[in-house]
DNA sequence: ACCTGAACACCGTTCAAGT
DNA sequence: ACCTGAACACCGTTCAAGT
């Protein structure tokens, strides 16, 4: 490892901070109220000296988003540390998807925020193939699990089905969780109780009617999520329970 | 019916208008290059013109997805004209919401947009409580089928499950769909196959997991399908397949 | 070498003036 | 009564000037 200089560390804590502010920003006012004039305000440097670090206000949610994206991966790689049946260390990894969308929903959010329209195209391939390769990295961590149960024979995939095409699935019940709520989406007047326990329900069906063993008549994974939290997470389930 | 002066009809077409070019426009150039400037460009009347429609830029969004809210009502309402066995006439309404989103992807995507941090403090309290009554409508379409099922005896719901959750799932893996296409999701890298089967793949496995009766390997669904597209969506799949 | 902030461009919104 | 477009405010981006 080079040492860095103290400008060069100097540099890295100015960029970091740029990052922590604009998600601040975003999560206290929104997207549209998200922008470099704000940027320069509440880090207290000019505006010039953001564009130091960014190309434009798009590259800055990029680099926010990417920043996460490593969080999330690290908190798959804990929760594969889990040692228990497959569908339990499927359950680990459901559990790290549902903290890690919790405790940064703004980085989650701007995963498909710096692929819509308008943005995506303001972005530099470099980075929007830097974004795609840290994705590849998050979905592996699943695939291992969904690997895993196949060579168990806790599970048999339906023909022509890939375990991506299973993440995509879980990943898709997920986001719909998170939009419901970020989004304020008037779900209760649609007659739907508990998003989370909802999300839980659907998923638990899924898994049954594959059916990937042990099935949940024959195991009981709430003990088994209680155990996972307890020795995984407890920080992280801390910091939510206070809220 | 009160019979419409002239100058009424003037001012409903013009709403129509603007509404047509932002669809265009969004679909064209994406959201951030949405605004009203480019409208009054393209509908050929002045900014102010423009503002005694609406009162700003995230009406003009808002009205253009309460627009797309009836049509999609009214696709399922179509859907629902189909007879066959409970799982058919919600595969009719599986099919529906994909010639919606697929003929529709702006007024689609803006459900989601005016819920969004930064837009919707900008839209009025009514507008809000006419979309929510409006999707309402859209999501009672399909409990109508899911409580047909029961009642039929081809469906129980796990305990705590309600037809609203149902409903839940199936938006989720529907949306999931839409956002990796429209947002350009590098998901064949990710090891994805086609989004649309997959789909496609996901949901049978849950309804059948359920069981929802008949399963798919007592009854020939993608028969049922050509059916569907062939009574009640002819014109919705040719559009599609010219393109 | 690094940082600043004035200057410019673009667009949302308003409103006095025109027909 | 209806429509227009100049005027103003706000913010993304640039760059000449300062330290």
């Amino acid at each position: 490892m080079t040492k860095l200089t103290r400008k060069q560390r100097e540099i890295i804590a100015r960029q970091e901070l740029i990052l922590d502010v604009s998600a601040k920003l975003i999560a206290e006012q929104g997207f549209s109220n998200f922008g470099m004039e704000r940027i320069a305000e509440l880090t207290e440097y000019s505006k010039g000296t953001i564009y130091q670090h960014f190309q434009c206000k798009e590259e800055v949610l990029m680099h926010l988003c990417m920043r996460g994206l490593r969080i999330w991966r690290d908190f798959f790689d804990r929760a594969l540390t889990f040692r228990g049946n497959s569908r339990e260390r499927l359950l680990a990894i459901h559990l790290a998807h549902d903290f890690y969308a919790k405790l940064h929903p703004v980085e989650y959010e701007s995963i498909y925020t710096v692929k819509s329209a308008g943005v995506r195209e303001k972005i530099s391939p470099e980075s929007h193939a830097a974004q795609n390769e840290l994705m590849k990295e998050v979905i592996d961590r699943v695939v291992i699990v969904i690997t895993e149960a196949i060579e168990n024979r806790d599970l048999k995939l339906p023909e022509n089905m890939a375990p991506q095409d299973l993440v995509y699935g879980f990943w898709a019940l997920h986001y719909g969780e998170l939009m419901f709520e970020t989004f304020n989406f008037p779900y209760r007047n649609m007659g739907i109780g508990d998003l989370e326990n909802n999300v839980r329900l659907v998923l638990r069906t899924l898994l049954d009617g594959l059916p990937w063993e042990p099935v949940s008549t024959r195991h009981d994974y709430a003990a088994s999520a209680e155990r996972i939290v307890r020795e995984i997470f407890p920080e992280e389930a801390a910091s939510i329970a206070m809220r």
